[in-house]
DNA sequence: TTGGCAATCTGTAACGTTTCAGTATATTGA
DNA sequence: TCAATATACTGAAACGTTACAGATTGCCAA
């Protein structure tokens, strides 16, 4: 009850952010107890945690970030880590915003990390690690033999990947069924007759990249159509660069009467490719693609397409690093969702 | 030089990450002059400064962000406050990518800060100014009277908003310059012979709205063509909407033979209208938009386009932050970036 | 009555940093 | 020679939080 070493702060000041001193002033309390208090710790009285909580409510006490972080280490930040090369229809936003309503009610920031092509992938998760600066971190363009994975697992700091790997390691992920999408995709077109079919694929390397070539794969020689190689062209080249290897292909004698495209974006030149060779949607050609904003119908309603929703992976991937920060077991925190089924705008 | 109390921590413990102590225990100095040596203090000496910033650099040293928070009140943090709305074709991803580049070399993080459409945009820029999360926050969707570039004024924080305010207030902005953008289009329908225009606005209340609709109705006089009101629609409309609308206008008696499109979006659904009433585009009927990836063209060859940089716009932002953190004057932190010109990629 | 124990509460120290108020040594002025 | 001053460094305190090791009280068993 002594207020001689008080009177500095705390009061009278026009105003000041309250702290656990200036509520343990008020409620006459100690600050121990008061952060106890404030987290429902078991040796508090029940009414005078109902007291602290009540004048903490009052005032709009918020715990200091830095002396929370200063004192155990936790951050409360979540790290999204990016490659900052520009795309056309880029799905960032659309994972931003679903791990933002995640951690919306949580005490949880999120920052995004950039890096870019010309830099090791490895080198922002390093930073991110060994500066201590998040206590989840959320990756995409994942690999089978993914060294970051590795590297956080070996660090044991909580992440989740956007896609699978496949090292034999167990960790939290949400990915698309790709396998799944491009096998529907090939059944769908042998469906309407089409047998002669290209893959534009997701860029080399990544994980999905197999799915999806093996999916496409299986399902061709499941309705016994055949491929015709494009191998050239994958998702992460330019517009152009598509656009110009697809209408050299359909130029060709042996030209596909279908494509399965892994993104909107390729679509879109894959179509102008076929239209500069002088042929034409849903007549000489149908395209399946994978499309996350609906959009492609108004681009061409004779595309058949397949949405992906990356709202969903960001809110799945928030849950997961939040699920194995919260002490939730890896194995548990992996999510697949399958495709929907192939939607067509015309008759 | 004793070295009593030194044994808890520091040595010989499998690697810890270096603080001030590791160093001064390290240089035999105290943390104090380490402290200064690093931050280029004058009262230290030539020789020891570079000693320590060489030990520094060796072993990776990195100020611990809550440590140096906690002291000084400095975040090293930029929020970009963003509506979570999902939008086809969002510009978010441009924005975020502009702003990682210029903080990339700099100690700071961007946090992302979202807010839903049903809150008060307030909000989300209280919290950060009330709980200190940031040094610095980027607003974009302003107002003429923004209350959120007022608020933040008050307080005292910096801050950049993309698109300017007309509050009479000094702040640093960066905005496009829609009143040319719209000038320049409704010109260029007038050199291809088109009279009657009709404008797809922004959201109305932004104070971009107001530039693009007055740079529209100028040049209407200007070039003496009319404008047949379409009021009604804005691009923040859903796209089912837009297209509706444009095609009940344009089954209509009079009816435009030109569009201004604020965003690329709006513009595939204008396009779609326009054929669902059986008309064509670059003979009945012709279309400026607005876009910020190459997109469009691709879309149909007779669309005719201006770009906007959203990169630009996110690297403009930062940089203006920065600046008023640094110190400079708020008013020589405002940028507006000329449209080019409007480019056609048929004839 | 007393010792033990559970229930509540409290002060101190520590996290890593910067600031404040020194201290020790060398240099200068007279 | 002595004091004043500049130079180069230092320890202690503080930012807000939590963990640790008590302290105080009341109650019960012996």
């Amino acid at each position: 009850m002594d207020r001689d070493q008080t009177d500095k702060d705390d009061e009278a000041s026009a105003h000041e952010r309250p702290t656990l001193k200036t509520l343990a002033f008020m409620t006459g309390l100690g600050v121990t107890t008061v952060s106890r208090a404030l987290k429902d710790a078991p040796e508090i009285g029940a009414e005078t945690r109902r007291r602290v909580q009540l004048v903490a409510r009052q005032i709009g006490y918020r715990p200091n970030r830095a002396g929370v972080r200063l004192r155990t280490g936790k951050t409360n930040v979540i790290s999204l880590v990016l490659n900052t090369e520009r795309e056309i229809m880029s799905f960032v936003s659309d994972i931003i915003y679903g791990v933002s309503e995640v951690i919306a009610d949580t005490p949880y920031h999120l920052i995004v990390t950039p890096y870019s092509r010309s830099q090791d992938p490895l080198d922002p998760v390093k930073y991110l690690v060994e500066s201590g600066s998040a206590d989840g971190v959320i990756i995409s363009r994942t690999q089978p033999n993914d060294p970051r994975a590795r590297y956080m697992l070996e660090r044991g700091i909580p992440f989740a990947t956007h896609g699978r790997t496949d090292m034999g390691l167990v960790h939290p992920y949400h990915d698309f069924d790709n396998y799944a999408f491009a096998a529907e995709a090939v059944r769908h077109l042998a469906g309407i007759g089409r047998r002669r079919l290209a893959l534009v694929t997701p860029p080399v390397g990544l994980t999905y990249y197999g799915h999806t070539v093996n999916g496409f794969a299986d399902a061709l020689g499941e309705v016994g159509a055949s491929e015709v190689p494009f191998n050239t062209v994958s998702i992460d080249q330019s517009i152009d660069q598509i656009r110009t290897r697809t209408a050299q292909l359909m130029r060709r004698d042996v030209r596909p009467d279908g494509f399965v495209s892994s993104a909107a974006a390729a679509t879109l030149a894959i179509v102008a490719g076929i239209e500069d060779a002088g042929l034409k949607l849903g007549r000489d050609v149908d395209v399946v693609s994978k499309q996350s904003s609906e959009l492609l119908h108004l681009f061409r309603r004779e595309l058949l397409v397949v949405n992906e929703d990356f709202r969903l992976a960001g809110t799945e991937l928030a849950r997961a690093v939040l699920g194995w920060i919260g002490g939730g077991a890896p194995g548990s925190l992996q999510s697949v969702v399958k495709p929907g089924n192939v939607v067509s705008y015309s008759g």
